[in-house]
DNA sequence: GAAAGATTGTTGTTGACGACAACAATTGCC
DNA sequence: GGCAATTGTTGTCGTCAACAACAATCTTTC
């Protein structure tokens, strides 16, 4: 655009006098204090991405844990009362149910009661894997409890109980 | 309607006579509970819904929000210096600002200290606007503490308030 | 003072995710 | 038997986070 460039210019010291306010520290939010859903926001964030990374080797992102844990608790669901007891679109449960498949976790097998549904089951190294997966997400959970302290984190799961 | 699905009442039957467990009621979590992620996670997706319903005529979503927020507390401020602050990449900030400058609520003026940056300002009709926003959020809000009650709100508040 | 490196805004891509819509196969209902 | 509803699937669209690359500009360093 402008291909004149002249930079030949007085040096601007932008960081003398005049403070520059790019550090985040200095940055007032003033409404956004006190909103509920800003906060959360960010806690779930900060959660999410401690999970994704303490399951970094195994490769669980939190969908697919929560997905693991409820077919291993109760096998034989179809995919429509997965999707449901998570709210999961039925659609992105398709996907999901691809992946851990194909990583031979779950297996769909075709229900005799109703050949339009699948009964999902854990595969035998999906239990192993879970187990593992179960380890090192109570190892996120400390993480947790060392970020905002250990009856806070109760505190919390009290609060939001009725959410789950 | 995913996170608190309506309860349906009539226990549904399979036709060979074996309950078929399709209600969210009956189907356990196992680990599930107990994690403060899946929690945090159902309450940030109900928050985020009430609060794009509740201003949704006006057509303001939370992220949109604290953008807007920011700016009004914090004039003159670069387009790095909020997305730092508000934890977004600087990438997504441009489209944000694209938005709101289209809609005549922000505007960016190019700095005169550093010619690289945009000092962003909310324009006049920007500031009534939000004014009007931070009344509906306050409505928001009150929605909140009816869920989980005016006290557990300003708990959860306190317990995160390390995160905003 | 000029070269080298860092920063700012922008554009683009990728992938996870939620919301919808349409479809075939199957079931339930009347 | 016929018709509406359900289940799994495929597809599209839009939001959002994470990167990467780039031009313009600033800062640092020699």
């Amino acid at each position: 655009m402008t291909a004149t460039a002249p930079r030949t210019f007085p040096r601007k010291r932008a960081s003398n006098g005049t403070a520059r306010r790019t550090d985040a520290d200095e940055i007032g939010l003033d409404a956004l204090v006190g909103h509920a859903g800003y906060a959360v926001r960010r806690f779930q964030i900060w959660i999410f991405q401690d999970f994704i990374k303490t399951l970094g080797d195994v490769d669980i992102r939190p969908t697919q844990y929560s997905v693991l844990t409820v077919i291993g608790a109760n096998p034989g669901l179809s995919q429509m009362a997965v999707a449901k007891r998570l709210g999961i679109e039925r659609a992105r449960l398709v996907h999901l149910l691809d992946s851990l498949e194909q990583r031979k976790l779950v297996k769909r097998v075709k229900s005799k009661a109703d050949r339009r549904s699948h009964a999902l089951h854990l595969t035998i190294q999906g239990e192993t894997a879970l187990a593992k997966f179960k380890r090192l997400a109570a190892e996120h959970e400390r993480h947790v409890e060392a970020k905002i302290g250990k009856e806070n984190r109760a505190q919390l799961l009290k609060i939001l109980a009725g959410f789950t």
